[in-house]
DNA sequence: ATAATTTATTGATTTCGATTAATAAGAAGC
DNA sequence: GCTTCTTATTAATCGAAATCAATAAATTAT
């Protein structure tokens, strides 16, 4: 838990007091392997702050799994649109190993933006991390080749990330084929 | 300017006085068609509610123009992750019609934060806003034919900008060549 | 109005990565 | 241990859309 005061301290210079409020709020939860947070059709009511774990969203296309995110420690992941729309989720929300995880509701989220503008302040640099988060992969996936998708994966992301998320899942995040991901990284292992 | 007013008394319920705070912090400008406003490799420092007009973003891929996003009468545009985060952009913003708009730069934008979480809540929303808009883009991206991308933007889109913006700027945005939507738009046209 | 430039159309060809299919390698379960 | 299921590899074929190329239509400029 000290992991997250620590960065809502970076983030948002939270104080004692107020870290004292939202501290009561949380809800700790452990995950095994493989577990559905939350399901497609639900909306999301949670946001979840990773102590420690690997997780990833996903959606069907065609009864095909396409991931959407990994996170792992020291992350916030849910089924973003959902929470902040209260919408129905189009994806799924599951843990890719043995998680545990704080979560904090919408309902308290709420609350939070009603007691002091600096939690207001924390939802913003969310939703515009998020933004940034997903702006990027937008243009990647735009203009990059498959090779190119897979080189820049491996040297964006966490070791963590690249070296435990199955490698359909990647492509599949990637965009790509897993057979096309498969003659990339033989390629690559080649020159 | 009106029309900003009611959205934002709409959207986060803007008081008389609070509007009255912001109102002189705005700066209408006006533009001609192909009017760059914002370059790639500098800093957006505005943001722009447009009042009348039509614009977009777009970058350079290989020395083609790539278009991001469009956005006509009562919306807001700029080069938002360069905005977010004060980094250089890594697109332009320029009008495609004449537009008359109203600027609020960043430095404003973090004093209205600190005056009120009200205006944090804006920002927040903005962000949101955002968010859920390209996160839907980037799926489109991923999951549609070069026929049903065009077909689900035409009907989505604000008439005006099917209308008006050119249909190789379409294309770009669509991720397709400008020779394949042609040949999508004359299939169409036969069924 | 006419020339120049930009935008759109059409056809021929190519290409990247998808699909199909079969096998191999690993992991999980009994 | 062996079986079953999942994941990854490899090869052959296919297809949607890109690219290349040429022309036509529409705007813009002179």
């Amino acid at each position: 838990m000290d992991k997250l005061k620590k960065i809502l301290i970076d983030l948002i210079q939270l104080t004692e007091e107020e870290w004292d409020i939202i501290k009561e709020k949380l809800n700790r939860q452990e995950y095994t392997a493989k577990s559905t947070i939350i399901k497609e059709g639900r909306i999301a009511d949670c946001i979840y702050f990773i102590e420690k774990g690997l997780l990833r969203t996903y959606y069907l296309r065609d009864g095909k799994e396409i991931s959407t995110y990994f996170a792992c420690d020291e992350q916030f992941i849910t089924s973003y649109s959902s929470f902040i729309s209260q919408t129905s989720s189009l994806e799924y929300l599951e843990t890719i190993e043995n998680s545990i995880v704080y979560s904090i509701s919408f309902a308290t989220m709420m609350e939070l933006y009603k007691i002091a503008s600096k939690f207001e302040k924390l939802g913003r640099l969310l939703a515009e991390k998020n933004y940034l988060c997903v702006i990027e992969r937008t243009r990647k996936m735009q203009t990059l080749t498959a090779k190119q998708k897979y080189l820049d994966f491996i040297d964006s992301y966490n070791k963590k990330i690249v070296q435990r998320v199955p490698q359909h899942q990647i492509a599949s995040y990637l965009g790509i084929a897993p057979e096309s991901l498969s003659r990339v990284r033989k390629e690559l292992s080649i020159s």
